[in-house]
DNA sequence: CTTGACTCTCCTCTTGGGGAAGAGTGTATA
DNA sequence: TATACACTCTTCCCCAAGAGGAGAGTCAAG
């Protein structure tokens, strides 16, 4: 019988740890004084803590480990933990590598430009929302405002209350120099009646969607677009869909492309490129 | 001027996590109400969360952030800071790949045999010690008991303390039938002068020991040992040092093979096999 | 005025222990 | 035998990045 300080120095585990194992029930002392609770060991419970030391190298949990080393445990269970741990460990180092490309890309975009970009992409999931839109095909995007005005006017006659920022959806799959395909969108509360080139319906959510933010003169609002298709292509990732332009912030003049407190956020609905 | 609940839903960021933010002073609100304590943001802060979210996912802590987003950060430090996060998340690539082939070790065992293994090893640093020993050529292990009769004879002359548990060391590099050069050492708390065959010395440690426990007769340690140095092999380790036998527990009658009560721990010098 | 949706602070919980405080024990020496 | 010193005990707080909940206060619409 020795005490915890000889074990601990014999086995190399702290003394914190073998009263933690003590606590949890992985590795009970032999005897504990019942006046000075005081813990005794014996040298054969060595191969125990050395299965725990090992399972724990494999990366279980302690309590994990807890239910490993209860008798009941079959070969089949054990198999089971095992193959369970490979996958996750195995999902862990994908993570971890796929990190380790965005930290080099962030190293050479720095190395390149001396400088770090003044656009940051997220990925986030998109809820569905139920909108009313008016959709149709103006000459240059500065021209939607017939659209808005056609939206709003209508919208102005109901009730409905806005439950987040106007966007535009821009649906053409390639880039034209003139006659876009847009769709003015405003997301509401409820469910109203179409009219005329008014629609009410839910609009899909995403996945995930790439996102960057734009503040500053609207006119430069294509450095954005700029960055964020370039962020995608080097992520590994390929645009899915139709892209989206919420109007977070609008110009104090209306349609003032050079107002430098207007915001806007731009979204692409992505996909790992296979 | 938005409420926490809108930012949130804007930038798919948990109300927890922007207090948090604003706790730490990574994202403060642009106004906080001194009476009701809400907080207010602009879209304009959009950008620096955003910000916040892709360091984060680079794996920085929020700590590291903090530091990262303050203005006098240079291009320089920038790089510096990633590079370290590179070579970091490098080694837990790493760290994860040996855990998963060990994992796979465990499983391609458990299938061949169809039972989980008696023998746990464990990589353990042992420091240096003071010990006297006595070494010689027997021949055969057992014979090793003229030794320790010669090395405890000179030991009860002195006041020394065993500081640790007797041990062997085994300096034949390879196996041998007959005439074993064997050391038998015993750990103590001084330096005393040594004597005949006794030497006292400071009994180099090692980095790295791959260590295993035997309980049970002594004449089945060689499984151990088996255990022991396949355990080595296939997991990229070789031995680069004599091993030892640690006498955890004697048998109660002297030299008995047969005494299930004994324990013996294994321990061989090893480094990663390059 | 009430209701329902928001928001606030404060508390506890998560892993695997580390560090320290304050009190009690064991043993070797003076 | 008294004391010094090393050892051990329990209990509390700490780490990161929030999640969950309690209880109280706030806002806007009907």
């Amino acid at each position: 019988m020795i005490r915890i300080g000889d074990f601990s120095k014999l086995s190399r585990v702290s003394i914190k740890a073998l009263r933690l194992y003590d606590e949890m029930g992985l590795l009970k002392p032999i005897e504990v004084d019942r006046f000075t609770g005081y813990r005794y060991y014996e040298f054969d419970q060595l191969p125990r803590l050395y299965r725990i030391l090992a399972l724990k190298d494999l990366g279980f949990s302690l309590e994990e480990i807890g239910r490993l080393l209860e008798e009941e445990v079959s070969v089949e269970q054990m198999r089971g933990m095992l193959k369970l741990r490979q996958a996750e460990i195995r999902q862990r180092v994908e993570e971890e590598t796929a990190r380790l490309e965005r930290v080099e890309l962030w190293l050479r975009e720095i190395e390149q430009e001396d400088s770090m970009s003044r656009y940051d992409v997220v990925i986030k999931k998109i809820e569905p929302m139920m909108v009313a839109s008016v959709r149709g095909v103006v000459p240059t995007p500065p021209d939607q405002r017939s659209l808005w005005d056609e939206l709003m006017g209508y919208l102005q006659q109901t009730d409905a209350r806005m439950m987040g920022p106007p966007m535009a959806i821009y649906h053409d799959p390639e880039f034209k120099e003139r006659d876009w395909d847009i769709e003015v969108v405003m997301p509401l509360n409820e469910d109203l009646a179409p009219s005329g080139r008014v629609q009410v319906y839910d609009l899909p959510g995403a996945e995930k969607m790439a996102c960057v933010v734009h503040t500053g003169p609207f006119a430069m609002i294509m450095e954005a677009y700029n960055a964020l298709a370039k962020w995608i292509d080097q992520n590994g990732y390929q645009i899915v869909g139709p892209g989206r332009e919420l109007n977070l912030r609008l110009p104090d003049t209306p349609g003032d492309q050079n107002d430098p407190n207007t915001v806007n956020e731009i979204q692409f609905p992505v996909e790992k490129a296979g």
